[in-house]
DNA sequence: AAATTTATTATGTGCAGACATAATAATTGT
DNA sequence: ACAATTATTATGTCTGCACATAATAAATTT
């Protein structure tokens, strides 16, 4: 018996044309009956892989309207977003990190307003990261101790804020801001480079539901890349 | 007759089950067959809800071994590269461009490097990207003639290269790689800030098949930010 | 005990058919 | 001419079933 057409065959198929510019973009394309008859499959499986390709920008699907190739193809670009620790061993560095500061005090207002007035008195936590035993990342971190009381109690020269919140905390959503940012002295003096050297920032606020679980800020070494395929 | 549970509203129970700990992380949840029967549905259903929250890292699935919540959440963020002009526009601002350089050179190492030494004399284009009139992104770019031939006729005054190159050029893959850089003097003064000035940096190389068809670096102004949710 | 083979099992995928839904087109009423 | 209503249609999704595949566990041989 013939093997029969699977859906990733029929998604490369669609891609090539895509790519080959046999199906222009703006252009609209057959319907899935029709594919599917085309490919003599199921209309199943043309459904999987035109909706996969849609996932990924190449199309763009309406009911009724059909399916049309992508006229600006806003390609998704994503980003996986681990833990330092997986962060620095990936780069096949050792990894190690260091509690620079740890207490509970009044947050200041522009944290405030991200964690709301409730969260009266978070965990403020300042950690510097090392890959190779050099400077890696400074992490400086807000917790919500209302969010998560026992953070209070963890031990955190083991395992850092970082990997305890990931697997004590669970959240539901989060906000990423990636910027560049100029290293302050003190920014400067802690990760080993030149005051006024550009950083890359990354700025994370992740909730549970309703509530603001952590506000933290990494700032990584001058020589940090995040690469991606597209 | 009552409406059948859709795979949606499944999403969001296994969703709630992991946000509020009744699974927790590396722990095992039951199978299709299991859930299916539990929720009264197919278990094409259930796969379909459950390969979704797969793929968005809050799963682990393989099979025999089955699925489990991820050990390891890792977050998945998805950012939206569109052409500038609608980066721009969706900031609510008006877009326009200036095209600042144009000429077909010998390219430096580092470039032909990345383009291969068949591409000789590509074409080097710089554009600056305004919002409202004023600098928005600088973008230096380097185009294989010998992919895309036909970009040598065009004019790019009235639409930028970056949004000619993706109505004319396509491409299968791509690398993008982010990362922040201080202003040189002739950076700075381009996009109207200080030597020195932190600018956030996007490294982007695109081929179509083995070809590669254009290297580009967009080096934003300074109070540039880029948002995503996880 | 160790290595190899065989069974088992949970997920992965395919199919045909049915109905749901949203968006558009055609029709009707004013 | 315009607005409101009624088809029409392509995608979206659910069902029930079957077989494929990968990973593990059990059984067997060496």
């Amino acid at each position: 018996m013939t093997r029969s057409i699977t859906w990733r065959s029929l998604y490369s198929e669609v891609s090539n044309r895509i790519a080959q510019g046999v199906w222009k973009p703006g252009e609209l394309i057959p319907g899935e009956v029709e594919l599917a008859s085309e490919f003599g499959c199921a209309r199943a499986t043309v459904n999987r892989a035109l909706r996969q390709l849609a996932q990924e920008g190449f199309l763009d699907r309406r009911r009724k309207a059909g399916t049309r190739v992508a006229l600006h193809p806003i390609r998704k670009a994503t980003l996986d977003i681990s833990i330092t620790r997986v962060e620095v061993e990936q780069r096949g560095c050792a990894y190690s990190h260091t509690v620079l500061s740890r207490k509970q005090k009044k947050a200041p207002t522009h944290i405030r307003n991200i964690m709301g007035e409730t969260a009266t008195k978070p965990l403020y936590i300042t950690t510097l990261h090392e890959a190779d035993g050099k400077p890696f990342l400074y992490e400086t971190r807000w917790v919500n101790t209302e969010s998560v009381p026992e953070v209070l109690n963890a031990d955190l020269s083991q395992i850092s804020v970082n990997e305890w919140l990931v697997e004590n905390a669970l959240f539901t959503t989060g906000k990423i801001t990636f910027s560049a940012a100029n290293a302050s002295e003190a920014e400067a003096q802690i990760l080993q480079t030149k005051t006024g050297d550009a950083l890359f920032i990354i700025d994370r606020t992740t909730w549970n539901g309703p509530n603001t679980i952590t506000v933290v800020r990494l700032a990584y070494i001058p020589a940090f890349k995040m690469s991606t395929k597209i």
